[in-house]
RNA sequence: GCCCUCGUGGUGAAAUUGGUAGACACAAAGGACUUAAAAUCCUUGCCGCUUGCGGAGUGCCAGUUCGAGUCUGGCCGAGGGCACCA
């Protein structure tokens, strides 16, 4: 039997695929679009494991959606702005720019070896100036629309990449990438006014039916919507100071209040600047770190002000003001009532000062409840409170008395959010410059649309500190209207442009604007989202902020949400090693014996095997998939990265694996070949229907899989299939018949395996009636059977399964049963007591 | 601390509305073919007794039910997200 050529036949297709622009999409009214979008890669250099996993499921899916007629948009791009680009221009002397771009094209050419369903045409490169012209002219839309602002704020400040991070891009205190400890810097920053949206973009996800319930509950949290109220405490001073107000979700707890405690960047503090002790405070609280282990051991600190708070509840209680350091300036008003018996950061600050403990809400129907050393922040009711004792709390307790202090002008109800505005100011190279230039008293204008782009300037030599663009003198300069202006030298995070590339694919070839509405209107919204988790928070929400930013006010796009559907993909995992010395070892440098042990190639020394964790260059757990694809060919390893485990989970590379997967294909082709001589042998017409039986259960199966996602069992029916016809072979069925089931089969397959399911197709000669393949319309009725497996259960347990005819009675199956010595047995001569009966499924009896 | 998700063989995993637990695959052991190896194919899978059968069994403990991997409550464990958020 000939062998698959994977070699040969794979990049027959691909050059095929690519002269037809197959996959070339453009707009069709009268057909339903579908829209199927993976996240764009950065372009590193190679593609990696993940890669081929995110991209191998969005072409299952396209493909897919392409055989059921669907108009599909399947495009892609790079997400080339960034760091590591001009990382890598410092180390080795090269611009950016070539960099980044013969990255492209090496990476351009893997993917193309994946026999992805692309269209290639609509390929877009964020750094390109046809691209981030219209992100700059999207920058100054949004300053129009006041959702664009600077502030002098303090920044997170990574000392090594020496830039600013967002919040987001700080984890536990340290750069995302550099892994540097974060500081606190004082800078003026671009921001874009997010929290306008913050109830839309809240509200938004009740109606991402598509979205996995995991990354809704992230977002829902990260903006972290609460209900409370604003109470003004009238304050006894020498000072002007008269009035502090605090926000609390805890109204409720106001008898228990003890103090008040002020961030130390409360307005309130500049009448402290002058007092040493105070200057000595704020620094001390400054260097709290802000990782997760120095919050969870850092003391509770104070500093006592002569002021008084009043109790707006009853004025003759008044509580000593404090600064301290848990209070939090950019959340709420910067200022808090401490209710210690409610609240373990106040208690601990109240033990540590020794201030008043008055605990007021009780579990119910308990009389001697007392606070030791743990806050009570259950429910229960009211006491210790006066005018509200015995509300019960929280359901009657927070919403009285917010009315009370409404109603005597003490306070007003106030829902407040977690989530800031995102700035956007990066002090960096390789990004998207910023369209705003400063006059001579640093004052910034809006660079004029018809000034754009604004280009980045060839840099090549990186030995400067921060900010090249800072020493680019000439570039700077900027005339505008006759009068000389200074550019803006900052450049834009780089989600801003993967905030919007969605929309880009949908006009690639539009250079008056960043898209055309028609465009938009027929291919948007993106009906499947495929990604990593990782990019549940920051990628997503600003991607909807942009949706919710650009079609505001605007007549004719009215698209809010842009992500229909959502799939997380897991990441792919490898086996780790490392030597004696504990250095990590890559699979390549390792040899396995007997299964078990593992050495050194040269066999001089073991090797310690680790967990299996997520591919990654630092632990040198990776499997290049280029040379995977030489080896194996681009269908053995697309069937592979779907096998094993669900899409949604990890999933683990296995050699064997992998291996098994080559060898089924090889299987697949000659069972190819053994059908192609059935089909010579020209039986005569057969009556018996199991190969339609068979191919009808596959499609259905395989459909109702690529639909839920469950791409593993795809590759179980396939095997299932398989060893089905393989049955089959000498069944003497006719030449139509074979034809017709085989070409569905091969048709169902196709999204997993194109190359070696169009080359069948081809053999199989059909093209000349077949103009073009659609999905497979199968005929449910053959799959209704005239005999069913019934399921004998006595006292709940299976003694039997019975082959009979469906639709038979009770009184039947029991006569049926009668004859089973089997069954029988375990009956004997026991009374029956009750008989649970399901047609064509079970019988259950009590005996 | 708060929120979310998940616990099924040696391993990755399957199991419509509660109805034959372990599909499909990997590994291992045994067998067939072969002079031999590779490749291929078959069998086994936890505990008993010779085949066959019987028993236990989906993290643990209860509950609902004729029947629970699936539903309810409690506990234990793993992973992820957020975090002095007032």
């Amino acid at each position: 039997m000939e062998r698959y050529n994977f070699k040969e036949i794979e990049n027959k297709w691909q050059k095929k695929w690519e002269k037809d622009k197959t996959f070339s999409s453009k707009i069709d009214k009268n057909k339903k679009k579908f829209y199927c979008l993976e996240m764009f890669p950065y372009p590193s250099g190679k593609i990696h494991m993940g890669h081929v996993r995110n991209y191998t499921i969005g072409d299952v899916l396209a493909r897919f959606k392409t055989l059921q007629n669907y108009n599909v948009l399947h495009p892609m791009g790079w997400d080339s702005f960034g760091m590591p680009a001009e990382n890598a221009a410092r180390q080795n002397e090269l611009s950016p720019k070539d960099w980044t771009e013969e990255n492209i094209s090496n990476m351009k050419t893997q993917l193309k070896q994946l026999g992805l369903s692309i269209d290639w045409d609509r390929e877009i490169s964020t750094c390109s100036s046809d691209y981030y012209k219209h992100q700059q002219e999207f920058f100054l839309e949004l300053y129009d629309k006041g959702l664009v602002y600077r502030k002098e704020n303090y920044v997170n400040w990574d000392p090594v990449d020496k830039t600013v991070l967002a919040n987001e891009q700080v984890i536990d205190g340290k750069g995302w990438r550099s892994g540097a400890i974060v500081e606190r810097r004082k800078l003026n920053q671009w921001f874009f006014k997010i929290t306008k949206f913050s109830n839309e973009l809240l509200n938004g996800l009740n109606e991402l039916d598509g979205w996995p319930n995991k990354v809704k509950t992230m977002q829902k949290n990260w903006i972290g919507k609460s209900y409370g109220c604003e109470i003004n405490f009238k304050i006894e001073s020498t000072k002007e100071i008269n009035e502090i107000k605090c926000y609390t979700t805890r109204p409720d707890t106001l008898f228990g209040m003890s103090f008040l405690a002020l961030s130390v960047d409360h307005p309130i503090a500049k009448f402290y600047y002058s007092d040493p002790n105070f200057q000595k405070f704020k620094e001390e609280c400054s260097k709290t770190g802000t990782t997760e282990e120095s919050l969870a051991i850092a003391e509770k600190l104070g500093f006592k002000t002569e002021l008084l708070a009043i109790n707006p509840l009853d004025k003759s209680i008044k509580v000593p003001v404090y600064f301290a350091n848990f209070v939090l300036m950019d959340y709420g008003l910067g200022a808090v009532f401490g209710c210690p018996a409610h609240d373990q950061r106040d208690l601990d600050f109240a033990k540590k000062y020794d201030l008043k403990i008055t605990p007021v809400v009780k579990p119910i129907n308990e009389d001697n409840f007392i606070i030791e050393n743990k806050a009570y922040t259950e429910d229960g009711e009211l006491f210790n409170s006066k005018f509200l004792n015995g509300l019960k709390v929280p359901s009657d307790s927070i919403p009285k008395t917010i009315d009370y202090l409404e109603k005597n002008n003490l306070g007003k109800k106030q829902t407040n959010f977690r989530l800031k505005d995102w700035g956007i100011s990066r002090q960096r190279y390789w990004g998207c410059p910023i369209p705003i230039a400063y006059d001579k008293k640093n004052n910034p204008v809006k660079i004029p649309k018809d000034l754009l782009p604004i280009k980045l300037p060839e840099i090549k030599n990186f030995n400067t500190s921060g900010n090249p663009l800072d020493h680019m003198n000439d570039w700077k300069k900027i005339i505008i209207d006759g009068k000389e202006y200074t550019k803006e030298t900052d450049t834009l995070d780089t989600f801003v442009d993967s905030s919007w590339y969605f929309l880009r694919f949908c006009s690639s070839d539009n250079s008056n604007y960043g898209f055309r509405y028609e465009d938009i209107n027929y291919w948007m919204p993106v009906d499947q989202y495929i990604g990593g988790v990782e990019h549940a928070i920051l990628h997503l929400l600003y991607s909807r902020f942009f949706m919710h930013a650009l079609s505001e006010d605007n007549r004719k796009f009215n698209i809010k949400e842009p992500f229909k559907g959502l799939f997380t993909q897991g990441m792919v995992c490898h086996e780790t090693y490392k030597d004696q010395n504990n250095n990590w070892l890559s699979p390549d440098e390792i040899i396995n014996v007997n299964g078990k042990k593992f050495l050194l190639k040269d066999r001089t020394q073991e090797i310690k095997v680790g967990p299996s964790e997520s591919m990654s260059k630092s632990k040198k757990n990776t499997i290049d998939p280029e040379k995977i694809i030489n080896e194996y060919g681009a269908d053995a390893v697309r069937l592979f990265i779907l096998s094993d485990s669900p899409p949604e989970k990890d999933v683990q590379w296995s050699d064997e694996g992998m291996n098994s997967s080559f060898k089924f294909v090889q299987k697949l082709w000659i069972l190819n070949q053994k059908i192609l001589e059935e089909i010579k042998k020209d039986h005569p017409k057969n009556i018996k229907n199991d190969l339609e039986i068979i191919a009808t259960q596959f499609i259905e199966n395989v459909q109702n899989n690529v639909e839920n996602f469950s791409y593993n069992k795809i590759i179980a029916n396939f095997y299932e299939v398989y060893s089905a016809i393989n049955k089959i072979l000498n069944f003497k069925i006719d030449k139509n018949t074979w034809i017709k089931n085989y070409l569905n089969i091969l048709i169902t397959m196709s999204p997993v395996i194109p190359h070696f399911s169009s080359e069948c197709i081809e053999k199989l000669d059909v093209n000349k009636s077949v103009n073009k393949i659609y999905w497979p319309k199968v005929n449910k009725d053959v799959l209704i059977k005239d005999k069913v497996n019934f399921v004998v259960q006595i006292n709940g347990k299976t003694r039997g399964v019975l082959n009979l005819k469906t639709g038979i009675n009770e009184k039947e199956l029991i006569n049926k049963i009668n004859e089973d010595k089997k069954i029988k047995n375990h009956i004997k001569d026991k009374t029956i007591k009750k008989i649970i009966f399901i047609p064509d499924k079970l019988i259950n009896m009590i005996i």
